[in-house]
DNA sequence: ACCGCACCCTGAGCGC
DNA sequence: TGCGCTCAGGGTGCGG
């Protein structure tokens, strides 16, 4: 699932195919709460300008546009964003993945779940945003607009200090796995990273969040910054759908320590992972080592 | 102001 | 083989 590390590797993928190029065309999939802006409009606006920028700010992305308009996106859970031309093998179905030989990499097309595809002129790759489950968003804000989905992000978790965060958990009673889940406190934690920064800072998921100490809310910033540039470093995770725009896996679910690794044995002191929800959400821990 | 929960969606994996 | 069920989860919005 793309969060803070694989929006970033994806906007540092995609900026090269898409800054500087005119949009030539743009087509959509039809009306669904996918686009926020309806398609229509999509198509109409979109051709004739050029992106001046890419930016992220927490998982979303944002295309700033030469008439200073923004296309902003979010990849949801099952969002994936790639250049015309990418083969993979894992964007094919199941079904059509058995019926090909081994070493096969056929060129992916765009299918029932590629939503938008960005073309530019004749001979340049195009982009495309695919979605399976469609709880990624594509809207349109235009110069001077505030959207309020980006308007309430919270300091995005890389530039995030303890001085920031601490102040904010003396207020909450929830769980310090929902503050950090929680957009608008911290930009960019999802579940993956949220599991791992509690299991390096020692503290337990379900731990109250006015009940973490200064010095714990320091590791547990630490421990998020460590595992986002890791993560980054190394493509991000790719654990269910996340794919690189190249196509290819990250590497990051190999360095995983406790995320998705249920009745397994902790990498620290060998006890057994446990998994536990949490406001509708897996999360991840070792009782041994997390407080 | 804060909290928990239902909901949007579809493919994978399961049991029968 | 194939059906139907459950599960996964980011973010929003609702009711308490």
């Amino acid at each position: 699932m793309p969060e803070l590390p694989e929006v970033e590797v994806t906007r540092q993928r995609i900026a090269p195919l898409l800054l500087g190029r005119r949009i030539a065309c743009v087509e959509t999939t039809g009306d669904s709460y996918f686009f926020l802006t309806k398609p229509a409009k999509l198509r109409r606006a979109l051709p004739g300008r050029t992106a001046v920028a890419l930016d992220r700010h927490g998982k979303y992305l944002v295309v700033t546009l030469d008439n200073r308009a923004r296309l902003v996106l979010h990849l949801g859970m099952t969002g994936q964003l790639f250049g015309g031309g990418v083969t993979s093998v894992r964007l094919l179905s199941a079904a059509a993945r058995a019926s090909l030989a081994p070493e096969a990499q056929p060129v992916f097309r765009p299918d029932s779940h590629t939503h938008l595809r960005l073309r530019f002129a004749d001979g340049v790759p195009d982009i495309l945003f695919r979605d399976v489950r469609k709880f990624g968003k594509v809207f349109l804000v235009a110069e001077g607009e505030v959207n309020p989905r980006l308007a309430k992000l919270g300091v995005d978790a890389l530039r995030a200090t303890s001085g920031d965060l601490f102040p904010l958990l003396r207020r909450r009673h929830t769980a310090i796995k929902n503050v950090l889940l929680d957009q608008s406190v911290i930009a960019g934690v999802g579940n993956i990273y949220a599991d791992e920064a509690l299991f390096l800072a020692g503290v337990r998921p379900l731990r109250r969040a006015s009940r973490v100490t200064r010095a714990e809310c320091e590791r547990i910033v630490e421990a998020l910054h460590q595992v986002l540039r890791r993560s980054i470093e190394t493509g991000g995770s790719s654990i269910s759908d996340y794919l690189a725009p190249d196509g290819n896996d990250g590497g990051y679910q190999d360095e995983r320590r406790i995320y998705a690794r249920e009745g397994e044995a902790c990498r620290r002191c060998g006890g057994r992972v446990r998994r536990i929800v949490i406001g509708q959400r897996s999360a991840h821990f070792c009782a041994r080592c997390q407080h």
